[in-house]
DNA sequence: ATTATTATCGAAAACGTTTTCGATTTTTTA
DNA sequence: TAAAAAATCGAAAACGTTTTCGATAATAAT
């Protein structure tokens, strides 16, 4: 029932700590036959070496922080498990917080994660983080520390992202591939990074396919994760723009409203519009007819984010200062029932 | 740059690494002009306690390990939030692992984090497992560990749980009080505890209004996550059970395909049938009419199995051995439009 | 038979903290 | 003024591991 350890199997074999630390790492300069001896009485035991004691000797805890501004979500969701078991595969446990997308408890909790000595740390920006001081600090301290998702290009370090941008002309490009003329576009508040660059992806799908853009079918809903705008927003289209023929809405859940209060108007979809979501959320997979969406892939994101960092732990231990880079995932259209 | 320790303040104030310690520990045995000095040079130096040698020391790493078998999920991902919150309130930081659903990970998993020596463990059953000795050992060996949502009553130990077949029996009495008087149930296979809690909560609340239960009405869905099925069900009681005036699915995503099938087929939703979901999953508040449901508080359990955890690895580090707890978190029927 | 190599081992320091306990100094009490 | 009490400090051990480096023993080369 005591703890069982390295001076233990030492006292109880009559040899030297030193010796059977090394004979169960099959360092060069044990025999095989003290080897083999200590190995069985170790299974026989069950030892399992201290991690206190080897983090303090080693300087590494193999543990690594992942900061999300919302857990409960289905892309984040996707992105924690991407680094989870990715860090698995290396030898690494992470410890997960969420920041709530406040800039205060985001500034805490990197100081919990430092004050347990993680070997790195995998951030998503809070909302309203501006000031990036208190990462700055991180970096300069030499921690590794690699930003995913909602970034900040006034940081300095490793990144991975999106391309939203691509997939936002990806999205266009399918549905003018299928036929429609004349697409609408449901957009976000004026701020966040994500919203304008679907805009812009948005804009240049309709040039590169000398499609005039039009922004008085450019709706702005105040709440991207709100059915009700959605629904709205189809109201305005119905009355107003009996031309158009496709929507591209920014969110899967702006594109179901649309969805639903469209059929409620007996607007037949796909042959009368087509519709466009993002993100390719579950619903996407239930709503009548399908929806076709985006798809975020939230694990590859998490996945790409350990990776890197990973190689950030390894050369920073080796003292190699390598150039820092920026990730870009690509992302996947996929096509349901929603789009001819 | 180079890591500021105890002893770097003890050498630039000449006095011994003890007295620092304490110091910052505000113990009685040093004076108050030393416990200044040692403060300010502490903050000015932006002094943080090695926790390595700290865990070492004191043997405790202040860290938990959670296994959950499914982390994309609505749900789970709420459990997750709850046990990271109130962990941390309590100083505590929790390591999140995954278990696939699978005995054999699970296995694995629970080897890891006693490897990294955490103070308890928070744990939910893979589905396929059904030898427990591996969760034995550990009690065994004192180390704290709580299973939640997906237990086992042949382990022993403490336990928090939803009380599904109260969670039930109010779902149905809800359709009773609201005049259904015939009504139809969708449960899952024989199996899994939850299926068979709810199916006699069911039971029990038709028994206690005199509704004579009649299993013609009862059917079972192959994949509970499924939406198929909720559609196939939904023709089966159009075609053949006409008098229905009621269901109660045991999940959403079943609740949600009767729904939409119903709705094709022309009947008024809640006025010939009305429907009750299981979960209160974000998807029920998107459906037309938006689905009466019961509310599974996965943040609420999260939240009590991190507590009763916290117990006992109190109690244990005091020598306490406390009775072990099952703990039924009550559940709450949301009544929207699918019920009158 | 001597020297050079190689194989095998252990002493000891180090990682950074916490805590006991005894030593010294200062203050209080009689 | 002497004895008792309180205040203040530090030496040292301990937590359990890793790793360097020197020592010894066994083997190979000359």
């Amino acid at each position: 029932m005591s703890k069982v350890t390295l001076k233990k199997i030492a006292e109880t074999l009559g040899i030297s700590t030193a010796t059977v630390s090394k004979a169960l790492k099959d360092y060069a300069d044990v025999s095989p036959t003290t080897k083999s001896k200590v190995k069985a009485l170790a299974e026989k035991l069950n030892f399992k070496p201290n991690s206190y004691a080897q983090s303090l000797r080693t300087q590494e805890s193999k543990i690594i922080g992942l900061i999300i501004p919302q857990i409960v979500h289905h892309f984040f969701a996707n992105i924690i498990l991407g680094v989870i078991k990715s860090a698995e595969k290396e030898g690494y446990l992470v410890i997960t917080l969420q920041s709530d997308e406040s800039y205060d408890i985001e500034k805490e909790q990197l100081e919990l994660l430092l004050d347990k000595n993680v070997d790195g740390i995998l951030l998503s920006l809070a909302d309203n983080t501006v000031r990036y001081k208190h990462i700055s600090e991180i970096i300069n301290d030499g921690i590794p520390i690699v930003l995913y998702d909602k970034i900040s290009k006034s940081i300095e370090c490793n990144k991975v992202v999106i391309d939203d941008k691509k997939a936002a002309y990806n999205a266009t490009k399918h549905l003018i591939d299928s036929g429609c003329k004349r697409i609408a576009h449901i957009r976000g508040r004026l701020k966040p990074q994500t919203t304008i660059d679907r805009f812009k992806g948005y804009k240049e799908a309709l040039k590169a396919h000398n499609i005039p853009f039009d922004k008085s079918i450019v709706f702005e809903a105040k709440n991207i994760a709100s059915f009700e705008d959605g629904k709205n927003v189809a109201d305005e289209i119905f009355l107003n723009h009996k031309d158009v023929d496709g929507i591209f809405a920014m969110t899967d859940l702006l594109a179901t409203g649309v969805l639903v209060r469209l059929k409620e108007l007996n607007v037949k979809i796909p042959k009368d519009i087509s519709i466009m979501g993002f993100s390719n959320w579950f619903l996407t997979r239930i709503t009548t007819p399908k929806l076709s969406t985006v798809d975020q892939p939230g694990y590859k994101m998490g996945e790409e984010a350990f990776k890197i960092l990973f190689e950030q732990i390894n050369n920073t231990r080796k003292g190699i200062k390598a150039p820092y880079k920026t990730i870009e995932i690509p992302t996947e259209v996929i096509i349901r029932d929603s789009t001819k």
